[in-house]
DNA sequence: CGTGTCGTTGAGCGCTTTCAACCCTGGTGG
DNA sequence: CCACCAGGGTTGAAAGCGCTCAACGACACG
């Protein structure tokens, strides 16, 4: 449902008086004395986007703190030819934009909401006296950034990858849990478009290699849940040029050792 | 010039009189107070290091912070096929290992010496003693982690390029000086080998972009001395396959308007 | 003058992209 | 209840681009 111009940005969707639980309860504001998250909560903001709406552009200012309340937010660098690069994609009480506010840079990415959301807005004047009078506050956002660092090299690892069933392989065993040896189930945390984006490929790379990593017997599929058969296995499949001639697939699982 | 083993990484090389004063200088530990400077040069190790020797291996515990005193590190992503993807070319004065010394995370990259090389190793209870003990210095740390984070999406902007011909113009275009408008000359900071290996390229490719780049007259190059003739020009070449075919690229030249 | 490192160049293959059409599902309104 | 539509996903065919392997050239060093 489209929402009145006038009214993106600026709705006021939680009582005042409830704010301060809701956000109590994001994983964000997690350890924050009673007198900061009071502050914050008089202070900041609310912000309603609808779907596809923008928050952010590439290389403009970005004074705020945001913290997604609800919804999700997609980070992607635009590249010509109309793709998108996605950088992040931000759930429900993850935050965005800590490392432009603390330096005052341009912001490296666009954001737009892939859900229709609703966040929370932290001005930078606020959210620096935050920091600045607190230094457990400082040593938390510290290990914050430096998790989100790691991360991103972890994303860089992914993309690092030369083949697409290379990329794909990495990418699903990050979600592979702590004992489980060779099999367990996720589920995609966006749209198969937007995870594409993230593994640096096109959509239709990303739907080709899925059907080969099914039809080898790697993985099963339904909807946005897989399953891995084979988790020691896919990162040892070879990519011989097999997702384009699927007769020629048949062969090739009936001569190899099957997976499945 | 190959090392004793024993000799690896335990060398003292800066008699400890000297020490205070040379690390005062490096670029890392300007603004700390005299106090913090001296209880690091005490408890600090320095590290010698041959060229191509490893200081650390993907997936190995890193439990110190390093400042490089002289030489050049390089962190990078070991892949398979024997190449590697950069992620960070460390030289004098600058640091690494904050973030898996704070999160005592694996290290996510092999770090190893491009040139000889000689480190400050700073024992990660000694790191974070200091920051434990001055807010001041855990800010500054929070401000070198975001811009290193920033410094990361820039190349993975770099990276998320399609053709090789636009990774390397975004990569030149990096260095262009505030107010070079069209032209500006730059140095190559590593090999070009390593070079590829950030951009995401292979050492062939970059090395055929390089001279397609000459060839087209958008830049002029001499060994690691790189001059662009024509900033504006370089993010819109279009990369049609004419690398590949010397004489083709002529014609390209005649036909489009020539650029030098 | 050998030797090793670094960079360049050539030929061929293979993977990914691109553009296109098609399928499938859920929501909407008659 | 069903036709319709939009968004998301899948599949096909063609072409482009980068990787691989190999050989060669340039240069510094001992």
């Amino acid at each position: 449902m489209p929402i009145a111009p006038g009214h993106y940005m600026n709705a006021l969707h939680i009582p005042i008086a409830h704010l301060l639980d809701t956000i109590g309860r994001l994983a964000y504001f997690k350890g924050w004395r009673a007198d900061q998250l009071a502050r914050v909560a008089a202070e900041a903001h609310q912000v309603a986007l609808a779907k596809n709406e923008r928050l952010a552009a590439k290389g403009g200012l970005l004074d705020a703190l945001y913290v997604v309340i609800s919804g999700q937010m997609r980070l992607f660098i635009p590249l010509p030819s109309n793709m998108e690069r996605v950088i992040r994609l931000v759930g429900q009480g993850e935050s965005l934009g800590e490392s432009c506010v603390l330096l005052g840079d341009p912001c490296p990415y666009d954001i737009i909401a892939s859900k229709a959301s609703h966040l929370l807005r932290i001005d930078a004047l606020t959210y620096r006296r935050e920091l600045r009078t607190d230094p457990v506050l400082t040593e938390r956002t510290l290990l914050l950034l430096a998790r989100r660092l790691l991360d991103t090299l972890r994303e860089t690892e992914i993309c690092a990858q030369r083949t697409g069933v290379q990329k794909v392989a990495c990418y699903l065993l990050q979600f592979r849990p702590q004992g489980a040896e060779t099999q367990f189930e996720m589920r995609l945390p966006a749209r198969k478009r937007d995870i594409a984006g993230q593994l640096g490929l096109s959509q239709e790379t990303f739907s080709r290699v899925l059907a080969f990593l099914v039809r080898q017997g790697a993985i099963h599929m339904k909807g946005n849940l897989i399953r891995v058969n084979n988790a020691a296995g896919l990162a040892t499949l070879n990519p011989t040029g097999c997702y384009r001639e699927p007769e020629a697939c048949e062969k090739l699982i009936q001569v190899n050792a099957p997976v499945g």
